[in-house]
Order: C-alpha cells, then structure tokens, then sequence
RNA sequence: GGUGGCGUGGCCGAGAGGCGAGGCAGCGGCCUGCAAAGCCGUAUACACGGGUUCGAAUCCCGUCGCCACCUCCA
C-alpha cells in the first residue's frame, strides 16, 4: 500500500511518491517569534513531528526544515510596546526569548529538532537574490511612491490563487494595507521600505535602498536554499493556506521554481466552539497547559483528532487524556512487573516489522493517527488479556508491538525525553525506598488478615496522592 | 460577493455504500479480604427533509445550524 496525503492544492487525497526514492523533503511554516507559544503551536508542531516519525518508521530519510521568522511587524510593534511601557528589551531580543520559549516547550512535548531551523534575518541575501529574479522576470516593481519597497504584481502571474482557488478579481480588497506606492491593492510587499520611526537594526541594505523582508518571501527563500527549487512537501496550519501559503507559491512559481509538490495544513485548536486568537484573548498558553497537566498527556491529547480536523479543548479534556494514556502507560507497567521485558527503543530499522497492519495502514492513509492509536489501544487490550491468562510469550508480543507504536507517535513514556518532567533522581529514589517500605508493612499486615491495618497504610498513601494496586505477585505504586 | 470546512451515542473522536473504530464517563458481571487495575458484557449514534440503491451515517438535491479564510495568525 502506498503512502497516502490529503494535498490542499489538490483539495484530494492522493498518492505520495517522493521525488527521490526514500527520502522526503519537507518545509514546515514555524512560528513568527512574536509572544508567547500556544496550544496551536504546538498542535502544528506536534503534527510535523508525527509525520515525520512515521515517514522515518517507513524508511525515509527526512530532511526537515521548520523555520523561524524573527523580523516582522508584530516583533516590531511589541518591541516598541515593551519600550513605551518603560522596558529596554530591542526588538532581536525579544525575538530570541521568545524563540527560545518556543524551543523549551517543543522539548517539553518530545517535539524532535528539525533538520535545521534557519532564521529569517539569517537569509536576507537569498530573499534579495529572490526579489531581484522576479522584477527581471516582470513579476515585482519597485514602489511607485519612490521608496524602497518593492512589490509582488499579482495582475501579472495568471495562476495567483491556485492553491486556495480564488479569483483575483473577487478577492476583497485589504481593509488596512497601505496602499502606498502599490499598483493593485491585492500585491503584497516583497521588500519593506525602512521607515524613520523603526529601528534602523531592523534594516539592510538592498539594491533598492535599506528595508526589511516581507513576510512571504522569507520561506521560498529558505524552503529553496535548504530543500531545492523544487521539493516534496510544504506544511503549516490551515490559517495560513490565504495569503501566506499562496503567495509563497505565487512568488516561487513566477520565479521559475518548482517549489512543493504537495501542500499539507494542520486543522486549528478550537476553545468553546470558538478559533482561539490572540485578538479574542482566549489563548491557552503552553506553560499554562504545561502546568496542568503531565507533558506526554499533553501530547497525547493534541494527537488524539486527525491533524486535519478541528481539535475541541475544553475542561476536562485533559483529564481524559491523561485516563486514556494511563491505561497504556498501565500496561507497560503490569508487562514490566509480569516480567515481560519493555524496552524503550524508539524508532529503529526493526520499528516497521513490529508495527501492527492496522497501525501501519491507518498511517499510509494520510497519518491516520486516531486509528493508529485504535490499534494501539487493541493491543493494549489483548496485551492485558494475555497478562491475565498468564500468556508470557502473547504478553511480550503486544508489549513489542505497544512499544513500537509508541515509538512512531512519540509517546513512549520510557523514552529518556520525558525524564525531566519528573522529579529528580534522588528524589525518586528516596521516595521509592519510603512507599516500598510502607508497602512491605502493607504486606506483612495482610498475610496476618488484619485487614484494618492494611487499608489505614493505604488510605494513607492514598491521602498523599499515591496508589496502590496489588497484584497476584506484587504492589505497584504510582503517583496519581 | 468569493473560497473552504463542519454537524456521529452522556462526552471526546474515527469511518465514508452492506460485520456498531477507539477512548472517557455510566451500568452489570468476573477477579479481589475490600479496593484499585485488568478482563467480559452492555448503545434503536450519525442535524433535518426528499431522492438514488436490494441496501445510505456514507452518494445526489434541498433546508437549517455552526465555523474558518479573503493580506496579523499554528
């Protein structure tokens, strides 16, 4: 069965072949490192991550580029904010912190690097070089009001609206943008005129006078210098298919590039039926849900709709998750204490023969990961039927099979990635001698039926937030 | 005005002509000293109205409701 992707462009689902036999190029939209990350950042990032790993579980080689836009004018704007609130953080600055935030939280959710993550301000050579090859080519014009900027001519590249399959001329006009120096209200900024009011570190030079990049340019410049002028797979989420996405395609295209064969966008996170933006001020922050709940839960909740569809926060979703991934997590752990070996291996040569059909074809089917995660939960099950019927060699198959799949969706909770999020080493340690001392007393009460006593070390475990579950052989423990 | 999506059981969430994905919650049972965990069982589910078909949640037409994008967005 061949890999199968939903293709925006295309409005279809179709076939995958990769221009080069096992390996896949891929270009994701990152973040503009404006404030802080949300659960839709990390919802898109966590799907790339999904695919990725899948892709590399099925034998490619991936080259993955995610890259990070650090001038713009939002970082600008809340830049100059800060200043006139009284800070003195310059605009790189901020746009480091908070790329680094970005970064912390990506770790937290076992959200592997990319390939290599190239920053907008580190590419401004190759925009120019970009710019320069669609005003010789009649695609761009320099301002007509005499500054620097130059802008994209929609009027002359006839495919303008192929991905999202708009006409031109029913386009709204955009309500805000400045129609200074521009031919037609519907060309985009190509190459930003630096202004007085704006620092002048936020500049460089070009054959047209000092200015910044605008914001489409930036990702087929990099998209082009990493993966080629032509390559497999463009992603982001859906929010930006119009005009971000198209007027990448727009400008590659007119330049002569081949440029994504395939378009890819995740769906977004709604909160109470609503988009959740920054305007409308219900975001959910990714410390915040950090906070509230362990970070491999958190990853299982954001994976658990299809990357397409909408995903529904709302109270309670979490501690479903967290339910729902315990019973995997559960599994492990009886395996484990049945004596059944699990090992964290992660994803090896071995991962695809260990995989489940079910799994292996709900993720050929356009990374079903909602019905991979069925399978998962199917051999969980019959991994516990074994367990009971004391079925050692069906255990240790389902548990293989678990850890394997496990490892596709990132969501091994032995993987070393998720150490962090615990308490420390020496902590665990101490904490392990105490309840298994409790436990030995809890034992010793029990083969003497005095019940009474028994129940009182677990209650007052219980009370502390540990449970206890007795098994034919032995107590687990775990913090609840 | 244009473009696209959605409406599935108490809840989340897949599926896309014919055996009721999976999870959470609930109920009954097995197991257990009692629990917990696990297992088994447990549901007249597909917005509404027509149509096509031997058969429709799935295809077609229409209606209603909700949402997104149309130059800030993951």
């Amino acid at each position: 069965m061949k890999q199968r992707i939903y293709d925006t462009r295309q409005q279809d689902v179709v076939d995958f072949e990769p221009r080069i036999a096992g390996e896949v190029g891929l270009y994701i939209c990152g973040p503009t490192v404006q404030s802080a990350p949300h659960i839709g950042h990390l919802r898109s990032a966590l799907v790339y991550d999904q695919i990725r790993r899948w892709f590399e579980a099925s034998g490619h080689r991936v080259t993955m580029i995610r890259n990070v836009t650090d001038i713009d004018d939002k970082i600008l704007d809340n830049a100059r904010l800060a200043k006139e609130a009284g800070g003195s953080e310059p605009w790189w600055a901020l746009a480091y912190r908070v790329e680094r935030e970005f970064t912390a939280a990506y770790d937290a959710l076992g959200i592997q690097a990319p390939t290599y993550e190239p920053r907008a301000t580190a590419n401004i050579a190759e925009m120019v070089a970009l710019i320069e090859r669609l005003i010789e080519r009649g695609h761009a014009y320099r301002a007509q009001d005499g500054s620097a900027s130059v802008y994209f001519d929609t009027a002359s590249w006839p495919e303008y609206g192929a991905l999202t399959r708009q006409r031109r001329e029913q386009m709204e006009d955009a309500a805000d943008s400045e129609p200074v120096g521009k031919r037609d209200p519907r060309d985009f900024a190509l190459w930003k005129a630096h202004r007085a009011h704006e620092p002048e570190s936020a500049s460089w030079p070009s054959p047209w006078g000092r200015g910044r990049p605008g914001w489409h340019i930036e990702c087929s410049a990099m998209a082009t210098r990493y993966l080629g002028a032509e390559f497999d797979i463009h992603g982001g989420g859906l929010d930006l298919r119009f005009p971000h996405h198209e007027n990448e395609l727009a400008q590659s295209g007119a330049a002569g590039d081949g440029f994504a064969r395939h378009w890819l966008h995740n769906g977004l996170v709604n909160t109470g039926g609503q988009k959740m933006s920054k305007s409308l001020g219900n975001s959910l922050f990714a410390k915040d849900l950090l906070a509230q709940a362990r970070p491999i839960v958190l990853r299982y909740f954001l994976g658990s709709a299809h990357y397409r569809s909408v995903l529904e926060f709302s109270e309670g979703s979490l501690a479903e998750a967290a339910a729902a991934f315990g019973r995997i997590e559960g599994f492990l752990d009886r395996a484990a204490g049945s004596g059944v070996p699990v090992v964290e291996h992660g994803i090896s040569e071995s991962t695809a023969a260990e995989l489940p059909p079910a799994f292996a074809e709900a993720m050929l089917d356009d990374f079903g990961v909602p019905q991979a995660i069925a399978a998962l939960h199917d051999a969980v099950r019959a991994g516990n039927t074994a367990i009971d019927a004391g079925d050692a060699a069906a255990a240790a198959a389902r548990a293989g099979e678990v850890v394997a799949m496990l490892g596709v969706l990132g969501l091994d909770p032995r993987d070393p990635v998720w150490d962090g999020s615990a308490g420390s080493g020496a902590s665990e340690t101490a904490l392990d001698a105490l309840v298994s001392a409790l436990i030995a007393e809890r034992r010793e009460a029990r083969a003497n039926k005095d019940f009474a006593t028994s129940d009182a070390i677990r209650d007052r475990l219980q009370a502390a937030g540990i449970a206890l579950e007795d098994d034919q052989h032995e107590t687990r423990w775990s913090v609840a």
